[in-house]
Parts: C-alpha cells; structure tokens; sequence
DNA sequence: CACGGGTTTTAACCTAGGTTAATTCCAAAC
DNA sequence: GTTTGGAATTAACCTAGGTTAAAACCCGTG
C-alpha cells in the first residue's frame, strides 16, 4: 500500500480517548483518518438533538467528510471515539494532489472509493427498499460483531429508528 | 477526458428507444455506460412487484451496476429509457485495468468517484435523517428539472414513499 | 365532441414506528 | 449485600405513511 507509505511520511500519527471527538459536525476538517486500532461512530446530530448514526469504523477502516475535504463544505456529522483511538490523519489535499502525479497511489485511490461506493450503494438500496424490520435483521446476519460493541440503542440510531422502537422489532422477530 | 477518448476507441455505441431496457436486475451485465442523450431510470423491484428508483440519469451522466461490476454478483436493478436514448457502453474490466497502467485515467475516475460517493452520501443522509417531507421538499428545491420528464408516481418512488403518500404530503406543504 | 387510458386526488381504514413516561434490568461501585 | 445510573422494555397514545378502491382530472385519438 503506496497510500500507507504516504502517510507513514506525511501524516500525523493521533491518540485520543474514549469519548474524544475527532472533529465536530461544522467543523472545517479536510482531513482523512487511517484507523489503526480503536472503534468510532460517525453521526448527525440534527437540530432538535437527535442522534443518527451514519456508520461505525472499526481497526483498518478510513474515514473523513467527504463533504467537507471535496465539496467546500463544513463537516456534515461529527467523528466520536468509542475506545481509546490510534489514528494516522493526512489532508485530503496531499492525498488528492498525490493522485493526480502517481499513479499507483491514484489506482489505490480508485479501488478504495470503488469499495466505498460499493458500501453506500447497498446501504441507499436498505434504506430505499426494507423496512426498519429487515435492515435489523440484515445487520445482525451481517455485523455480529458490532452486537459486543455497541449498545442496540445505537444499533437503532444506525437502522434509522429510535431505540423504543426497535426494542419493539426485536420481539416481534422472536416469535 | 482521457476517458471518453478510452471509449471512442474501444466502446459501443448503443441507441435504445424509449421503454426499452438496457439491463434488468438480475443479468451478468459488466458495463458501464455513459449517456450521450436523454433519460433514464435505474430502479429496484421488489419480491412483491414493487418498484423503488434508485436513480435518474440525464444526458452527461453515467451509470452501471456496481455490484455486477465490482462485486461479481448480478444486477441488483434494472435500467430504462425513458426518452430515446444514446449510449456509449465499455466493459468496467477495461476501465478499471486502465486505471492500473494509465495513471490520466486512474485520476479521471478518482474525481468521477469522488463527485458519486458524494451524491450517495448525501442521499444517505437524506434517508438517516429527514422525513419523506423534507425529502420532498428537497427534492422540488434540487432538481426542479426533473418535475417535468417525470410523473409524480416516479418522485414518490424515488423519494421513498407510495403515490398516495407523495400526493397527501403535496397537500400537507401547499398550506 | 365523446372515448379511453393513464395520472392524481380523495377517502376510509390499517400498521409501523415515534413520543413520553414509567418500570425493569443489569452491572459496576461502594 | 446495597446503591446508583445507564440500557432496555413496556405501555398508552399519536402520527406519518401504506393499502385499497373509488373518484376526479387530463390528455391524446378517433
């Protein structure tokens, strides 16, 4: 991985603690982050205070505001430690600046946004076309291990639905 | 567009009329196309018949299934014309092998990435956090374009919610 | 003009999930 | 053991949107 070797040198190693942000929704943070060890929450905090949970990133995953390092904009959710954190974070600019002059680092490029857009994809298509009730049952098939990390109050948040409602699902779906 | 010139060369062109089907969910189909002319809907059908649009394309944009593409599984929608279309196909395999030695094109599709993973996140959000009104009202405000080449039955579908839904929450708004 | 087919609206009824608040559970701390 | 505070459940009530079917509307065609 070209990518790491760039970071190995041009990034900035972070270790933060459980309960630290990262950065804060609003926040002008064009970085990308490099998870070495730990597990975090990406949310939307909405006006009236409501938590919805984007995603969760556990050890080997990548995460930054897209919005915020490609669109011009300010960070559109906020970036929580769940554990103590070892991060590597690089400006999005050297990444994209390296991209645009080496190629290897532009196919590793191509093939992690390949893998993202594969992620969103199915996520848009849960959202668009299951109900909460499926997406619950899809969730627990196919990420046992967050059911150890995360209370199921956030297991709602991320499905799109509140707590009290899910815990209604559950024992629906026990019968 | 060091691409566009990759499918000049090697890319078939395709004229379709209206109501006809470029792919359908379930087919083997490694293509990506770029639309040269008029319009189409990607939508997912459900078990029950139920149809849910993931998305609509105008001319400029481009569109393939990733899952096919990328993931080695089928189709998970199907692709219509909705006006007489042109199109210009290249199977995603040479895409993605000249983006290992072609370091122009490896940076073409890191930008063309870029500008969908950013669209996919934002309707993410729009599904996370917002309600099928403000869906809607987003929507009018975005794509007014899109109200006359397509029935109210379509934004419903796109938007998430039934016809009648859409209708009642036209009323609610009006007010 | 009348007809026919698709789109939209309306109405009546139903269901999933939201809201609020009380209750129970559980685990860590004392 | 008891206390305490967060997590999950339960209950009662409410609302948005689904479902079905009928009505109204809107065109294009003959």
């Amino acid at each position: 991985m070209k990518i790491l070797e760039l970071i190995r040198t041009n990034g900035v190693e972070l270790a933060l603690e459980k309960g630290d942000h990262v950065f804060r929704q609003g926040d002008e943070d064009k970085f990308i982050y490099f998870v070495t060890s730990g597990f975090l929450k990406a949310y939307y905090l909405s006006e009236d205070g409501k938590e919805n949970i984007k995603s969760f990133i556990e050890a080997g995953g990548r995460i930054g505001s897209l919005r915020a390092c490609y669109a011009g904009e300010k960070c559109s959710f906020s970036l929580l430690c769940m554990e103590d954190c070892k991060l590597l974070k690089i400006e999005f600019s050297k990444l994209y600046e390296a991209s645009k002059t080496d190629p290897e680092i532009a196919f590793e490029m191509v093939e992690f946004l390949l893998g993202f857009s594969l992620k969103k994809e199915i996520r848009e298509f849960e959202f668009l076309c299951l109900s909460a009730e499926q997406r619950y049952a899809r969730m627990t098939e196919e990420n046992p291990e967050f059911a150890s990390k995360i209370t199921q109050n956030e297991i709602a948040r991320y499905l799109g639905v509140t707590p009290v409602g899910l815990s209604r699902i559950k024992k629906r779906l026990e019968r």
